[in-house]
DNA sequence: GTCTATATGCCGATAGAC
DNA sequence: GTCTATCGGCATATAGAC
């Protein structure tokens, strides 16, 4: 039945999400992922044709929820951008207390296949990053900051940056001093951000 | 003999060292490394206790060449420290270029074992990024800089993420963007150190 | 669609000769 | 100190029954 299959490709890749992030990619066989499934190895290969393709799967089923995860630390309308941005620093410091927390999986994956350029797992992390980069660039604009474009673009290296730094160091307050070089930079550009956009009383 | 020992020792961490960089520590056997070397695995396994023996001998060996590396690219007493940190970020820029860069290994491996807080890899890299960090404080402290802690902790956040980025993108203009965001970190830190360095003459 | 059983090869690590 | 030979286990992937 198809919904079955669909039903167990969703377990397989849940069972993937959970040991792949844990443990790292490389680091996980597809048997202890079919185990984990609860069906067997070659149930698993009926519903993916190789590891890889799995692998893909599971960025893939990580890519908008990770970024809604982030758009929801900062709902629309409630602040300035300034003070929206510096609140994802002090989330992602939250996150990183949890003990399960391993940073970015993209990243992580990335960094896995270095080696292997072509490979889905790089394709995929790529773009994620660019949507990611790009939903910045649209919280800025909306703010009506000029440069929306390369401000955004510092604040990806910053939260990457963050993200592994709190990874050497397994301490979280890295995040918080990422936040404080991101407030500098967005009050470095506010003026002209105030200037183009609407003309300041005093 | 202590003397071939110690140089079967130095030709297996090269071997390492160039393998475990290029494709990853977990996806490169002890075999592939004893063969590279040009001797069997009974010997690597002589000279070393373990695989882990083996990376922790290999990060070891990259700490302080690679911190050197950094420290080259700006000699000392040459320039203001804002103009020398924005040379690291055009040099990494221009190391990303070569196709045989991937990124800081000390980060892969730390990212590698995420799952083992306790691993060699996780203790070498975190002492390293230390040490880099400190090293970046001294930088800034020597040319006034007040707060020179918080800063070089948002220019190594800047460094990783910059890295982080062109490894995923396989884009070195990164580096560019993460100079641009120092350079203004620095230059608003630049009223503080004045004032408290030397008074200025206007 | 899921199963049991297996192919083939590499993994880290070791025994014991020289 | 280096070798040949090998251990048991796990890697990805597949054959064929039901």
């Amino acid at each position: 039945m198809t919904r079955d299959s669909s039903e167990t490709r969703r377990r397989l890749i849940a069972a993937a999400d959970a040991l792949f992030y844990r443990q790292g990619i490389r680091a996980v066989g597809v048997d202890a992922v079919a185990e984990a499934a609860g069906v067997t190895k070659r149930t698993l290969y009926y519903h993916f044709a190789s590891k890889d393709d799995l692998i893909a799967a599971y960025l893939e089923a990580r890519d908008l929820p990770t970024l809604g995860r982030y758009q929801q630390m900062i709902p629309e309308g409630k602040a300035t951008a300034e003070r929206r941005i510096r609140r994802i620093f002090e989330q992602l410091g939250k996150s990183a207390e949890n003990p399960s927390w391993r940073g970015c999986s993209f990243l992580r994956a990335a960094s896995e296949f270095a080696n292997l350029p072509g490979h889905p797992a790089r394709t995929i992390a790529s773009r994620h990053k660019r949507r990611f980069e790009a939903w910045l660039e649209e919280v800025l604009a909306a703010d009506g900051y000029g440069e929306a474009a390369a401000l955004a673009r510092q604040l990806m290296i910053l939260i990457d940056g963050a993200i592994a730094q709190i990874l050497i160091h397994r301490e979280p307050s890295y995040a918080l001093a990422a936040g404080d070089a991101a407030a500098t930079l967005l009050k470095g550009a506010k003026t002209a951000k105030r200037r183009s956009a609407r003309p300041r009383r005093s």
